[in-house]
RNA sequence: GCCGGUGUAGCCCAACGGCAGAGGCGCUGGUCUUAGGAACCAGAGGUUGAGAGUUCAAAUCUCUCCGCCGGCACCA
């Protein structure tokens, strides 16, 4: 043993000795509890940052912890490999894709396994390699074959000058980020998976994460999925047909009295056959061609009449149709009922356009605000200054008046379906999931293009439908794949005929929705996984991301784990038991004094392979673990990595000065009566810390755990006697928090902790000697002398020396005995004595 | 605007209705040193964002307000 702590010596040497021994490497075992541990898997982008290094030591850490525990801890990695910028690496650099991303993910393995994480590498998958993306095309099938996948037209981003599709980014502020030329929007036919079908599922099924998911992410996915409760309701248009009717969507069909008009969105189907239609083409076409509007900014709104006149089928009122820039066609049906006495942008359009204002609703509490109206009037434009959007009791709503909304609704609802123009209907705001991009790096949607046979889906047996190795990337034009004549060109198989293949690829958030199942069964050339396996291991036990991943990726995967539910290849609702966000890393940017998150474009980045050089993977890591809880902001001090470092090799000389002296000792724990006050105060404070450090874990509060391991690491420094001097017995005593120590150290420091272990006399590595985490004598934890505040009006006023054991009644006498207590009693009445054993008296006098 | 989170020492953060402080960073002083640094020892630092309520007792529970962070936002 070195005098010092080298920490790269020690790092290689243990980083060597897992792989030789496959310390990591796991398989099912019915004998033993499994507990998957999870962390997202990265992007290649060919460099680790801070936030990929606190995300895998937060695993890590778990994933120590449970094996120490007894569990059969899965915890495996992979890539999140396809993507656009292995393209834009193409472009720029003519460099392939494939070449670009290999190398990439062959220098981030070098990073990963410098940090030492403890990952069964063996299980490594990558989302652009054949064996994986051919699972993508297979489920893509089963749910095409379910009627789950399905194309339809959509809009996407379109450089006219380049004539290429471009994604958000490539078109922020609506311009083309390499020509500057103004985006438009351009329909084309996509592919779409219905996970609308689900939208009931993810939000009932809530109840069964509910506790083991931060409450925000399941808000935000709420929010997302955006349930809304009403009605439809048909309004005949005036003078034409009996088929022509607009559908509405409502939530207070208790206000239909009040509708003043019908407003449409500028593109609905219904305009087509307006007398005024040509000005409201021209008002449509001004409304698409508008600067896209700035987030947060809302829009004036802005409205054109159609010059029909629908019918309200309660009141057989006749309104005019109207078609504004407020209403949009890809939520509800497109078409709403104006009623502006009670939705203020309802009310903001009729004062702009002087519709009139039907007031209905009348408040039902003094509590609710009474708004202005002019009972005589039946146009409240003048009286009203604002509409009054609450529940109330309905006026001027013929046979209706005088009932609540919350009666009306559902009344008018059901009247309306007896009487066939209408029902009660939920609406969501999530829609289905576009997973068709124009681009080269993906996997390719497996369907096939006859002019015979139309889209033929590829047969399971010909998956997977695999890349070209080359194509020309100019960044301009059609998507790179749709110019490899041999990937395209291709032939029916239904027909034999010529035919050409799809040339979209597919989003990447499919690969990210199912990998966690194939990590289980990495190299299954039959299926996607096998059953059994995925039984033994999943649900995830714990998974750890960022919470950037809070809606779409996290939402994509619990969809997805329905699909295959329903597909029989799952037995349960939800893929993840435990979520846990965390906070982002972040520095001061230079000259600001602000703490941003790092980023390349600030310049606050730090390197983890130059704070690896610097300070040793595991004093990265301990700081990183301990500096903040693991949901909060983390500020980069390097001063704290020092700290860290310093902690670390304070542990490491009190190991080295102890080590001699230990073997000696008892194997067995000592009576209390052979040890040293000193001794037993030690094993006190090393229980304390083995139960303080375990209750931390399950909680996941690791820089609580580590502020523990100090005090434990303190209270060894402070044992007063010398390994020469120290009793056989007291050496028990040292050697069991040494022990203690260097085990609870493992999930935060691996390295060293294994090193520590070794010089302390134990063979073979912790996990391959079969070590386990301290086991905890309550007894010995408990403090047997306390001293108990004692309080008179709730004022601090004097202490008590108390056995743990003291009753209620013993501590009361020796509190309303204690001297300076008294002084504050004298004279005074007692009225009340609270005692709360082993924590307080609190003396109440008058 | 709506929803969620959060506010404790100069900073990061503990305290699961019971003594406001575990741990680290920083700061001040000391030991050591030619000096600095390192190491070790000691110490200072507070209206728990503000106000009200519940309670014998509130950082903790409830309400109102304020600040900050995040999500959604013409969603009918």
């Amino acid at each position: 043993m070195d005098e010092k702590y080298y920490a790269e010596k020690i790092e290689e040497k243990w980083q060597k000795h897992w792989r030789q021994t496959g310390a990591f490497e796991v398989e099912p075992d019915d004998a033993r509890p499994s507990f998957y541990c999870l962390e997202m898997l990265p992007y290649p982008s060919g460099f680790l940052h801070m936030g990929h290094v606190r995300n895998y030591s937060i695993g890590d850490a778990l994933s120590w912890y449970k094996r120490l525990r007894g569990f059969n801890v899965l915890h495996p990695i992979g890539w999140d490999s396809f993507g656009q910028p292995a393209e834009q690496a193409a472009i720029k650099r003519d460099i392939m894709p494939l070449e670009w991303t290999e190398a990439n993910i062959a220098h981030m393995r070098g990073q990963l396994q410098r940090m030492g994480v403890s990952y069964d590498w063996r299980r490594e998958i990558a989302a652009h390699r054949p064996d994986y993306y051919r699972w993508d095309q297979w489920f893509f099938l089963k749910m095409h074959e379910r009627g789950l996948a399905y194309k339809k037209m959509s809009p996407v981003n379109w450089c006219p000058q380049e004539e290429t599709v471009l994604s958000n980014e490539q078109s922020s502020g609506g311009i083309c980020w390499r020509c500057g030329a103004s985006v438009e929007k351009r329909d084309i036919a996509q592919w779409f998976l219905r996970i609308t079908k689900y939208a009931e599922a993810l939000l009932d099924d809530m109840r069964e994460i509910e506790a083991g998911w931060p409450e925000r992410v399941l808000t935000m996915q709420r929010n997302w999925i955006g349930r809304s409760v009403g009605a439809y309701v048909d309004f005949q248009i005036k003078d034409a047909d009996a088929n022509a009717k607009v559908r509405v969507f409502t939530t207070r069909i208790d206000t239909i009295y009040g509708a003043t008009a019908i407003v449409l969105a500028p593109d609905h189907p219904l305009i087509a056959g307006a007398p005024l239609k040509d000005d409201v083409a021209r008002f449509a076409e001004r409304v698409r061609a508008a600067a896209p509007k700035n987030p947060g900014e809302e829009e004036e709104k802005e409205g054109i009449s159609t010059g029909l006149f629908a019918l309200n089928p309660f009141s057989g009122e006749q309104i005019p149709v109207w078609a504004a820039n407020y209403v949009l066609m890809e939520y509800g049906t497109g078409a709403v009922m104006s009623v502006p006495a009670h939705d203020e942008r309802d009310f903001e359009f009729a004062q702009k356009y002087s519709l009139p204002i039907r007031r209905v609703i009348e408040r039902i509490s003094h509590e609710q605000e009474q708004i202005a109206h002019n009972e005589a009037a039946l146009d409240q434009s003048v009286a009203m200054p604002h509409a009054f959007t609450d529940y109330g009791i309905l006026v001027n709503s013929g046979d209706w008046s005088g009932k609540l909304s919350e009666d009306a609704m559902r009344e008018m609802a059901e009247f309306a379906r007896e009487k066939n123009f209408g029902e009660a209907a939920v609406t969501y705001r999530l829609r289905d999931w576009g997973i068709s991009r124009q681009r080269f790096w993906g996997a390719p949607i497996p369907i096939i293009y006859c002019e015979r046979c139309g889209a033929v889906p590829v047969p399971e047996k010909d998956l997977p439908v695999v890349l070209p190795s080359r194509a020309d990337f100019t960044g301009a034009g059609e998507s790179p794949l749709a110019g490899v004549s041999e990937f395209v060109n291709t032939t029916c198989p239904k027909c034999a005929g010529a035919a050409r293949r799809e040339t979209d690829t597919m989003d990447t958030f499919v690969d990210s929705s199912w990998y966690f199942f194939r990590y289980c069964d990495p190299h299954n050339a039959e299926a996607p996984f096998d059953a059994k396996k995925i039984a033994y291991w999943t649900p995830v036990g714990q998974y750890i991301g960022g919470i950037d991943h809070a809606v779409m990726h996290l939402l994509y995967t619990r969809f997805w784990t329905k699909m295959m539910r329903d597909l029989g290849l799952v037995s349960f609702n939800e893929p993840v038991k435990k979520l846990m966000t965390q906070g982002m890393v972040t520095n001061v940017v230079e000259g600001t004094g602000e703490w941003k998150k790092m980023s390349k474009s600030l310049g606050n980045g730090v390197d983890p392979d130059d704070m690896i050089a610097a300070y040793g993977a595991d004093a990265v890591r301990l700081f990183i673990l301990f500096a903040s809880p693991p949901e909060n902001e983390l500020r980069w001090l390097e001063a704290g990595v020092e700290g860290a470092v310093r902690f670390l090799r304070r542990v490491y000389n009190t190991v080295f000065r102890w080590r001699d002296a230990l073997p000696d000792a008892p194997k067995s724990a000592p009576a209390a009566e052979e040890l040293s006050a000193q001794a037993r105060h030690l094993r006190h404070e090393t229980h304390r810390a083995i139960a303080r450090v375990t209750e931390d874990f399950e909680r996941m509060h690791f820089n609580t755990s580590v502020a523990a391991l100090m005090e434990l690491s303190n209270a060894l420094g402070d044992f007063p006697s010398t390994p020469e001097t120290t009793t056989l017995a007291d050496r028990f005593s040292v050697r069991e928090a040494l022990e203690s120590l260097v085990l609870m150290l493992t999930p935060f420091t691996p390295h060293v902790a294994e090193e520590l272990w070794e010089k302390l006399g134990h063979e073979g590595g912790i996990l391959g000697g079969g070590a386990c985490w301290p086991q905890l004598i309550e007894e010995l934890a408990r403090k047997d002398e306390l001293e108990i505040p004692v309080q008179v009006n709730g004022k601090l006023r004097g202490r008590l020396l108390a056995s743990a054991e003291a009753s209620e009644e013993q501590l009361r006498e020796a509190a309303l005995a204690d001297e300076k207590v008294r002084g504050w009693t004298e004279g005074k009445q007692v009225v009340k004595v609270i005692v709360v054993p082993k924590r307080l008296v609190n003396i109440v006098v008058r």
